[in-house]
RNA sequence: GGGCGAUUAGCUCAGUUGGUUAGAGCAUCUGCUUUACACGCAGAGGGUCGGGGGUUCGAAUCCCUCAUCGCCCA
């Protein structure tokens, strides 16, 4: 015994050695390699703001799978790992625990302050996540790490901005953003969550100004926000109600009709409190069979209002009544200075003592929250960058300056384009969703074509490149005459009139020339292309008056650009890089990694993230390089906690994935994620705590919650504890769940499975061995491989990593261990040297580890190498190229020769009588040591077949002696059992009556079976409609049951 | 309000284009220190596929409808 491995796998002893060789080694690398065909896959980079979970967890190991097998299939493989700074969710965190632990605010330390301990919490958490990242198993190429504020994707997102800026893709428009009053920024729509609250309908009357005969002396409004009134600047009525109410309610049309005639002769009401007029408006925004029929516009802070405003700028104008901190503005005369909420109450209660409210209505509403400050959001009419997303005059040239130059309406009709089943890249590639179905939700968002708010009002991201003033007219010409002289493609200037129309340098003299108003301002915006841009203009700019824009990009405009920027664009050869760092230029001949590895292969990710980032990946891939960022978008499920919500950092609920590798191993953690990956949208993970006060688990879908997120209170002693490590003053607590004893058996079984193979396998060396000179066992499990490889294969060409892991299993334990080993058994025994069995065995858990690798390749590794050093030489007909890695090893290539269907039904009818004999042993609870004489009984022409199984039927059955033919007669006390038709008699255990009563129910069960079967061939409906084939085989199947019957019967019959 | 998904054994999930009496793992029960593995072996029991309606010779599978849960969008 050369070798002798431990008992148990313990994962501990393995983990760390294993991936610190595969560092050493330099496994992960991506050199490129002009002569392999390349797969990349852009991580999803994990935000700064917490440490990985569970949901985190599942995408990293998805991606670790699909890369392992590409680079044991032999592709030039990236995987580019990184993270992201996450402009709002980390500048959120630090702020909140600088006001918990200091008492300050961003203001009190300063923009330089704020950004520094930004940069420290960054750094704390960017190395916890690598950390987590690496005990997972993650085999992303280290030396690559990026991060979105690093020097690389700075630049290159200077330049989609200086690019986009210069083809009218960007602008500054005065626009109505959803306003978050506690962090002071505007938040993009998708940063918003809808909750339903309690809420009230207020109905407010607005007095008609000098009403005429016939005329109603109010107009009746509803709201549920009744401090906007103060920001009403109309009073819209339907054009014509008549088409909507019909016949119906002719008072109620009477007087809509009324207003009609009145709004067209300019008339106007009353705003209360403020006391201004405003002109009644017709616009189909007001419903007439809704409320009163009539609506209050409040262009300034609702969506709908700002559209109605947006159709009628000649007749109203747009009043914001919000300062930035959600407080009331001079605008809102003597509610100035309140907050939104106190101002609410006070105008409601000023409208009821002055007679204004009409009454007041209980009703459930949708108010919009802040994500990342839980927050209600205001709607609030702002100065704001946008990216254009629909289309425009002439298109816009996408891949500018690339050799895939190509045109496109707009930005996001080149994203739906990528999806449409015709549309080519110029590379020929198109962009696929798994599973298909997420291809509508990114369709559909993309539709709308809404432009994109890239502003942000924060200090932590990419500052806006754009240095502007504003002035009028004439002052703003003068200005341009002192501007430096420009030079080409470094420097972009436009003027803005007070429309928002951008005029560029050439134009803008004619425009300002032609100005009407000489007081209303203009606007001048010069873009730096890059940071040398902006050492040599930006002084001059400011001293002619111009200042950069205060505000940073929406963190999804450098995540955008992760599939090119973290390779080295717009200029990979000058890329700057850290030391120790893969060069990102061409080098001796190889191409740039550019060039190599864009287009990418696959991403990764959950499917919330679709609109926020996959479809702004490929727009920006298009419009910069012409070509798709990825050709497959992987969809996998989220992880749920134990009460059905979604795992996240901020929710505090997220697991630690370490919580589990340490309790269960790695590979443990990764089968099981695998395992539950079906292609469902959700995955539910009960979970239970063990508490740091007592021996028992507390099961966290039980417990109460604590005072902060991811605290619990334990039931048994009412002390708090925390599971999310954020919490440094509580006493912690691992998390567990027995989800994952699955894993940790599996690994467990393989670990004991070459722990026999050490065992038996010395002095093994390679022959070649003609398959078809093999003993039937060997050539069974050659031709079940060859099948588990093809499954394994078609699960992960699927993107059903459930089903590839099925098929490992099934085959493993199954069929290798379940059959195979326990056959090789006797021919292990001393004395009855095997070497073909050996090599055979040798050879089948090679390609198991193999199989195995990309999803559990801790535990892969450690074994491979066990065996390559007790058999360096393995294979079959000729001997398998063999390293010292497993990492690096060829993937399992299916022998489809090998594939023997024939011997595989053949051995499955042996496998049934076996089962059969188990059963009346276990029935009979005959001891497993006692050896029992048996008899098949069978026909003639299947006789021969069982005899080459003899020592299978022997040996798995536990027989003393075995006799097969047809007719022969049963040892004494025997004992029954029918194997399709085979009878198969078991000596020496007769028990009369426990005999019958297992008889009885085989029958009943067959001739229940017989029954539906007759039913249905009885039926000409089946006969003459059903298929042939379906009829003829119900029919072979009708007759090989009644076989079975009779033998059922004739066995019966001796106890009646 | 619109869209997507789920509802199958006590639990977690499979179930390919409708075609044998619906499968797996865990849990349960019975028996086992069988020449790796009790994190194991052998065997057994357990569901009529959320409700209702329809199409069909035939429905877990297709259609309609209702219910419950989750997510996304408005």
């Amino acid at each position: 015994m050369s070798q002798e491995l431990p008992k148990n796998f313990d994962p501990q002893a393995h983990e760390k050695a294993v991936y610190q060789h595969w560092l050493e080694r330099k496994c992960f690398r991506a050199i490129p390699d002009p002569g392999k065909p390349s797969y990349v896959i852009m991580m999803p980079l994990p935000n700064v703001t917490g440490a990985l979970h569970m949901g985190h967890a599942m995408d990293n190991v998805m991606q670790d799978l699909l890369i392992r097998w590409h680079r044991m299939k032999g592709d030039d493989t990236l995987w580019q790992p990184g993270t992201d700074h996450a402009g709002i969710a980390t500048q959120a965190v630090v702020e909140k625990r600088l006001f918990e632990l200091e008492g300050k605010t961003r203001h009190d330390i300063g923009r330089a302050a704020l950004v520094e301990r930004i940069f420290a919490w960054k750094d704390e958490y960017q190395a916890r996540i690598i950390e987590q990242q690496q005990k997972m198993g993650c085999s992303c190429d280290w030396d690559r790490i990026r991060f979105t504020m690093d020097p690389v994707c700075r630049a290159a997102v200077r330049e989609m901005f200086f690019r986009m800026f210069s083809d009218g893709l960007i602008f500054r428009g005065n626009r109505l953003v959803n306003w978050d009053c506690h962090l002071h920024t505007a938040v993009s729509d998708d940063e918003i969550e809808h909750r339903t609250v309690q809420g009230h309908f207020w109905h407010l009357r607005y007095p008609v100004v000098e009403p005429r005969e016939g005329e109603p002396s109010h107009v009746v409004v509803a709201t549920t926000r009744p401090e906007t009134m103060l920001g009403d600047t109309a009073v819209a009525v339907h054009p014509d109600p008549r088409s909507i109410l019909g016949d119906r309610e002719p008072e109620r049309l009477a007087l809509l009709e009324t207003l009609v005639r009145m709004a067209r002769e300019g008339r106007k009401v009353l705003v209360p409190l403020v006391e201004r007029e405003v002109p009644l408006i017709l616009d189909e925004w007001a419903k007439p069979d809704k409320g009163s029929g009539c609506v209050k516009i409040t262009p300034a802070h609702d969506p709908n209002d700002y559209e109605v405003w947006q159709r009628h700028r000649e007749e109203i104008s747009a009043i914001n009544i919000l300062n930035t901190d959600g407080s009331l503005n001079e605008r809102a005369g003597a509610y100035a200075g309140m907050d939104r909420f106190a101002a609410r109450k006070k105008v409601v209660a000023d409208l009821e003592t002055q007679g204004f409210l009409e009454g007041i209505e209980d009703r459930e509403i949708e108010v919009g929250h802040s994500d990342r400050s839980k927050t209600p959001i205001e709607p609030l009419l702002s100065k704001q960058w946008f990216v254009r997303m629909g289309d425009i005059e002439g298109g816009v040239l996408m891949g500018r300056g690339t050799a895939k130059e190509h045109r496109s309406p707009g930005l996001a009709q080149a994203a739906i384009d990528a999806v449409a089943e015709n549309w080519r890249s110029p590379s020929g590639l198109r962009l696929r969703f798994h599973p298909e179905r997420y291809e509508q939700t990114y369709v559909s968002w993309l539709r709308e074509k809404r432009d994109w708010c890239i502003s942000r009002q924060l200090w932590w991201g990419h500052r806006i490149p754009i240095w502007h003033a504003s002035a009028p007219a004439e002052e703003l010409r003068e200005l341009l005459q002192k501007l430096p002289p420009m030079e080409e493609g470094r420097i972009q200037v436009l003027v803005q009139d007070p429309d928002g129309r951008t005029f560029d340098l050439g134009q803008a003299e004619a425009a300002l020339s032609a100005a009407q108003d000489p007081v209303a301002p203009w606007e001048i915006q010069a873009c730096l292309r890059n940071e040398e841009a902006e050492r040599r203009f930006a002084s001059s700019l400011e001293a002619l008056g111009l200042a950069q824009d205060p505000d940073v990009l929406d963190t999804w405009f450098s995540s955008a650009l992760w599939p090119q920027s973290t390779l080295g664009w717009p200029d990979p050869e000058h890329a700057p890089i850290e030391e120790g760092q893969t060069f990102l230029g061409s080098i001796d001949g190889r191409p740039s990694s550019l060039q190599k590895y864009y287009p990418g292969s696959c991403l990764v990710t959950g499917r919330d993230i679709i609109t926020l980032w996959v479809a702004r990946m490929v727009l920006a891939g298009l419009y910069n390089l012409g070509d798709l960022p990825f050709t497959d978008v992987f969809i996998h499920a989220n992880i749920l906690d134990g009460k059905g919500v979604r795992m996240s950092k901020s929710k505090g609920n997220g697991i630690d994935p370490l919580d589990i590798i340490d309790r269960y191993g790695a590979d443990a953690m990764r089968y099981v994620l695998c395992e539950m990956q079906t292609g469902l949208q959700d995955i539910r993970l009960p979970v239970q705590a063990i508490t740091p006060f007592h021996e028992e688990y507390v099961d966290l879908t039980k417990a109460k919650p604590g005072k902060t997120l991811g605290v619990y209170i334990d039931p048994k002693t009412g002390k708090e504890f925390d599971v999310i490590g954020t919490r440094k003053d509580l006493p912690q607590a691992k998390v567990i769940s027995d989800r994952f004893e699955v894993g940790r058996n599996f690994c467990n079984k393989l670990w004991n499975a070459l722990r026999f193979a050490m065992l038996n396998l010395e002095r093994c060396p390679f022959e070649p061995l003609e398959v078809s000179e093999l003993r039937a066992e060997d050539r069974w499990i050659l031709s079940r491989l060859t099948a588990a490889i093809q499954g394994v294969e078609q699960g992960l060409e699927d993107y059903l990593p459930a089903n590839a892991i099925q098929a490992a299993r099934d085959f493993f334990w199954g069929e290798l261990c379940d059959w195979y080993l326990e056959l090789l058994k006797p021919r292990f025994q001393k004395g009855a040297e095997d070497p073909k069995a050996q090599q055979v065995l040798a050879f089948v858990l090679d390609q198991v580890l193999r199989l195995l690798h990309p999803a559990l390749p801790f535990i892969t590794e450690a074994l491979y190498g066990h065996l390559g050093t007790l058999v360096p030489e393995r294979g079959i007909d000729q001997p398998l190229p063999v390293g010292s890695l497993l990492i690096r090893e060829e993937w399992p290539r299916p022998r489809t020769e090998w594939r023997d269907e024939e011997l595989e039904s053949q051995v499955a009818f042996v496998q049934e009588i076996l089962r059969g004999v188990r059963d009346l042993r276990a029935r009979y609870q005959v001891p497993p040591k006692k050896r029992l004489p048996a008899v098949l009984n069978l026909p003639g022409p299947k006789v021969a077949l069982l005899e080459g199984f003899q020592d299978w039927i022997l040996h798995l059955g536990g027989l003393s002696e075995l006799k097969i033919g047809t007719g022969l007669e049963r040892p004494e006390l025997a004992a029954t059992a029918v194997a399709q038709d085979c009878e198969i008699s078991l000596g020496g255990v007769l028990d009369p009556v426990k005999e019958r009563e297992r008889l009885e129910k085989q029958k009943a069960k067959i001739e229940g079976h017989i029954k539906s079967l007759e039913g249905k061939l009885s039926n000409e409906n089946f006969t003459s409609r059903a298929p042939a084939e379906v009829v003829e085989r119900e029919r072979a199947r009708l007759q090989e049951l009644k076989a079975e019957l009779a033998l059922v019967q004739s066995n019966l019959e001796v106890f009646l």
